[in-house]
DNA sequence: AATGACCTGACAATTGGCTGACATGGATCA
DNA sequence: TGATCCATGTCAGCCAATTGTCAGGTCATT
């Protein structure tokens, strides 16, 4: 699963960062709140951690506003002001937990995975583009009501582009949203894989745009 | 609503009731574990608070007794006792959330409307999934009528499969709730309970989805 | 027509999951 | 105490699905 870590101070999101890699969690550590907000509201994250102390945008502030564009991510806040106002504010902001520090790394550990575990099954699960429908909850796509097999890279593929319908995403944002890493260019295995799923799904649902990347148009209702 | 408020000191108890009530909800207090336990498995409320340092059976005992009967109200948990290893054993044994004393009342109040929020719409006690029935008040399970009788474990994996049906659970989630823990991740000891049970109550229940964990089917009505 | 971007089919290495057999350890009972 | 049973974990081998790679192809743009 993929995190977005959002601290500030340096040796504590290394100290994190590593915690939670070993735990198996792909990483992406933001240092201000600026950048915070532009990754949340674009990237997709199984979860976030966010620190409130930040420089540039207030963290509460970043919060509010990815859960006013109707980014529904789980959020678990981070912070040394451990006033009850503070968790308040936190909680009504749209938090799903609060964390004060100091804390151990098992109870971080904890309760992500306990509000990982919570909000999965809260997206709103079906989307459609076209003739294919999504459905988020089962991992289940189907063409005109068919249910079609897809492997779980094919999943991925197509479960980023169809939330994502109507943009066109570049080779690297694929590359760094279904596989978890930046791009090996010297490998074709995106084009591979579209190729797949294509063969699968039929070839108008994804259209190519030649020197930037792939799109799946917006359906009209 | 209706609430349960565990809590055995009278003054602490009175003051949260009548907070409580003053917020509009309806609550019933008890002192001790054992009648905790009772209320908890036999009524139905919308939410308990829980105070873990109980004469009688311990807070944590009761509540992983509910949660073994297939008791899903959400619960918050309050304590003293404020150990991060207790933390974490309150959000692992099932509890939705943990509130160190002491604590404002308002703090109270905006953690049991979050965890309310998150857990609208879950409870009710027989299961069912294409031909297998649960029952989880009897801890019984049948296939088309006929009782099968299932191990500890297996019960706890079929129940928590049957609670989340219609969803795609990960190796990982299903580890962490039949077994208590995270992972030992050089065991296939889940693979194998997936196999007793199945062969047990037959091999359409549970589908696997490669590579992303295993699914129970929603049987449409 | 040249160029570079993209597509496709084949193939092999790897992985993930299933199964049967066995080991362990606790409970029960004579 | 010892015999036995049951629940559960471990292990090794098997099989099939998955996926990266590569070697050409095709196509749009200049």
């Amino acid at each position: 699963m993929r995190l977005l870590l959002v601290e500030d101070e340096r040796r504590i999101a290394a100290d994190i960062a590593s915690a939670l890699a070993a735990a198996g969690y792909v990483v992406e550590t933001v240092r201000d709140g600026e950048e915070a907000w532009f990754r949340g509201d674009t990237e997709d994250y199984g979860a976030v951690i966010l620190d409130l102390g930040l420089p540039g945008m207030d963290g509460l502030a970043v919060l509010k506003r990815w859960r006013s564009n109707g980014r529904h991510m789980p959020v678990l806040i981070l912070t040394a002001r451990a006033s009850w106002a503070e968790r308040v504010d936190g909680i009504d902001a749209g938090a799903d937990d609060y964390l004060p520090k100091p804390f151990r790394m098992e109870e971080l550990l904890a309760r992500l995975r306990s509000i990982v575990r919570r909000t999965a099954g809260h997206s709103s699960s079906v989307v459609s583009a076209g003739d294919i429908m999504l459905d988020e909850r089962q991992m289940k796509v189907s063409v005109r009501g068919v249910p079609i097999a897809l492997s779980p890279l094919e999943y991925r593929l197509v479960a980023y582009l169809l939330r994502h319908r109507g943009r066109v995403l570049s080779q690297h944002e694929l590359d760094e949203n279904v596989y978890g890493h930046g791009e090996d260019h010297d490998s074709n295995a995106l084009e591979v894989l579209i190729g797949r799923v294509r063969k699968k799904l039929g070839p108008d649902l994804i259209e190519t745009r030649r020197g930037f990347g792939y799109l799946v148009p917006e359906t009209p209702a």
